[in-house]
Order: C-alpha cells, then sequence, then structure tokens
RNA sequence: CGCGGGGUGGAGCAGUCUGGAAGCUCGUCGGGCUCAUAACCCGAAGGUCGCAGGUUCAAAUCCUGCUCCCGCAA
C-alpha cells in the first residue's frame, strides 16, 4: 500500500521501519517541527525524522496540521491511507477522510482503557499487570475510532515506563503490518469501542513524580517504576532534590515512625516509611550527579536514620 | 550563545573562597580474631587532582581556553 506516515517520538521509528520493510510503499512522513531541546538547547530532529531520512523518505514538519495547506499538501501524494502513531497532533475530518483506508492508529493500550496521553506510565502506575496495543479506525474523537486488531503484552513485576514502551513499541510495529495486511484482504474486523471504562489517561506531568510519602509503599513503588524513565520519580532530602530510580516495596502497615521518615539505613541500603508498608530505596540521584546504587551513595553522603523524605 | 551543578586512587564524597606535604566512607590484596559473618583488628597496593596554557619560589586550589558528564527547562 501507498502510505502516508504520521508519527514523531522514538515509539513510532519502529512501527515506521516496520512498513518499510513489509514492502509498503512509506512515499511521506509527518512528524512535528524541530525543536531545540536538551542542554545548550541545540536543534534536534524528532527520530521519526532521522529515521525517514535513513530510507530516504521525504519528511513534511507542519507547525498546524490543520491549515488547509497542509490537506493541500497531502493530497498530493495520493496514498492509500495513513498510519499516524504518537504524532502528536489532532487531525482534522478532512485528513481522516482524504485517503480510501483512512487513518489508521496503533495505541500503546488495551482500548478503551486508557486512551489519550501516557498509557504505557498509566498502565503501570495502576499496577496492571496485563497492558498492550490496539490499532484502530481512527475518528474525530480522541482515540475513540472502532478497533482493528489488538495485542496483549503482560506487565512484569520490575517494570518500568522505559522498558514497557520498548516492548510496546515492538508489539505495535508488528500489530500495524498486520492490521494493513488485513485491510487490504478485506479481512479486517471493526469493533465499536465500549463507553466503559472510558478512563482517559492524564498527560504526565513533573509534578506528579512528587512523591507523597503518605500513599502506600506499593503504589510508590509502581509510581518509581511508570515515571522512569521520564519524567521521574523524586522526593526531597536536606534541601536538595533526590531522584528515585529504582525501589521495592516491603511489608505493610504504618509502623510507627511517621510516613516519609527514613527508618533504616544500612551498608548497601535505605528504607523509608511510608502511609502502608515500608519502601526499600535502591538506585537515587542527586542534582548534578549521575544515578549511583544506594550503597555509593551512602558512602558520600550521611543518612541517619530519622530524617524526613518530604515533599518540597 | 537559555539557567545551573560537577569531573580528586576501583566506587561515592571532602579539600578550592583564605595557594604551601593527597583526606573521609567503602572496595581490592595480605595477615589476625571468631563456631561463623556483608562484623571486628592490623598492614599494603593503587592518584598525570578532566585536558592545555598562564600567574607564582610554590597551584587540586587563582586566571584563560577546551572537553566530557549531570540537574532544570520541553
Amino acid at each position: 500500500m501507498r502510505v502516508i506516515f504520521m508519527g514523531t517520538p522514538d515509539f513510532s521509528v519502529g512501527t515506521l521501519e516496520a512498513l518499510v520493510a513489509a514492502g509498503h510503499d512509506v512515499c511521506l512522513a509527518v512528524t512535528q517541527p524541530d525543536k531545540p531541546r536538551g542542554r545548550g538547547k541545540e536543534m534536534q530532529f524528532p527520530p521519526v525524522k532521522e529515521a525517514a531520512l535513513r530510507h530516504n523518505i521525504p519528511v513534511y514538519q507542519p507547525k498546524k496540521i490543520r491549515d488547509p495547506q497542509c490537506v493541500e499538501e497531502l493530497e498530493k501524494y495520493h496514498a492509500d491511507n495513513m498510519v499516524v502513531i504518537a504524532f502528536g497532533q489532532i487531525l482534522p475530518k478532512t485528513i481522516l477522510d482524504m485517503t480510501p483506508y483512512g487513518c489508521v492508529n496503533v495505541h500503546a493500550s488495551l482500548l478503551p482503557k486508557y486512551r489519550g496521553a501516557a498509557p504505557i506510565q498509566w498502565a503501570i502506575i495502576n499496577g496492571e499487570t496485563v497492558t498492550g496495543v490496539t490499532t484502530m479506525q481512527m475518528d474525530e474523537g480522541l482515540d475513540t475510532g472502532d478497533m482493528i486488531m489488538k495485542t496483549e503484552v503482560p506487565v512484569a513485576e520490575d517494570e518500568t515506563g522505559e522498558s514497557l514502551h520498548d516492548k510496546l513499541a515492538a508489539a505495535g510495529a508488528k500489530l500495524c503490518v498486520e492490521t494493513l495486511e488485513a485491510l487490504e484482504n478485506k479481512t479486517a474486523t471493526f469493533e465499536k469501542q465500549g463507553e466503559s471504562p472510558t478512563a482517559y489517561a492524564k498527560m504526565l506531568t513533573k509534578e506528579m513524580g512528587n512523591i507523597d510519602w503518605n500513599s502506600s509503599a506499593v503504589q510508590i513503588e509502581r509510581l518509581v517504576r511508570g515515571m522512569n524513565s521520564w519524567p521521574s520519580a523524586y522526593t526531597h532530602w536536606n534541601g536538595k532534590v533526590l531522584k528515585i530510580w529504582k525501589a521495592k516495596a516491603e511489608g505493610n502497615g504504618t509502623g510507627e515512625a511517621a510516613p516519609g521518615t527514613v527508618t533504616m539505613v544500612g551498608k548497601n541500603e535505605l528504607s523509608v516509611q511510608t502511609g502502608d508498608g515500608v519502601l526499600r530505596v535502591l538506585e537515587v540521584q542527586l542534582p548534578g550527579k549521575k544515578r549511583m546504587d544506594t550503597g555509593a551513595f551512602l558512602r558520600g553522603n550521611k543518612v541517619e536514620p530519622g530524617v524526613l523524605f518530604t515533599e518540597e
């Protein structure tokens, strides 16, 4: 098929390459404009642009896909369909209806759960044991289109946002190729999404990584795993931000110390009381420092039992 | 030129302001103690103090340039 691909971050790249590998004619890659990112604010290409350039696919980077001239531009390619995956802009109806096969979207959850922005991280934060990817025929709503195919992916005990992201990106790439095949063979089925549970995943923000020690140890561990590697969970110690990269919930109950209190400092470990249970902190990072395991952190920083980790 | 922190034996840090003998907590190696241990005691090895230049009798420390890493910001 002749395909217009729309996507921006790393999550999209695997699917783009899978489409190329499957022999589809990807005639255009639409992605967000270059943005100054990182230290020094250097201009950087979105990952999809880099991948597209490697495959000699033309790149189109409209600021607003809704502009009429963008629509005109896309029409020039006379594509059979469009594949949209983590593009980052809402498509107008004229684009959704432009091609014979419409627009297919790959979403990183088992719809209708976790519609919206951060389905991967939320699945971990909420303690799901299974999540997955869904392909759908896009309609005007946000992730509300009719579902075509699904792949389930189990969530591992020590799953992080990053590791799950990679697994789902791979599963999505495969599923997308299968979905296009089904569309082409007219064997695809379309299933309406139920309206429940209609939970939309909220966009993640930095602040959401600020640990509330009144929560349970289990919840905090999930937060730590889900927010890894972005935006990451953190707390405050000694007037500084202390990122917590890895932690493990242990036991339950409230204990004697107030939530946030460091209850135990060992040679290579450190435990913090939570609202329910104790959190064993395994890997941390101080501003200006690298990530390090708790043992290394304790050798250079004196942490006494009884000190508080706080929200500010 | 977005703001900021940092580069000191294998790891994590102090020392830099107020130049003047390389320090702390660990790890490693050897020995000792112990029923035993990630515990304890004794001893040892291991460092161009990120790179280059400058100032000085003397630079980890002051000045200049460079480089690498990290935090904020999306």
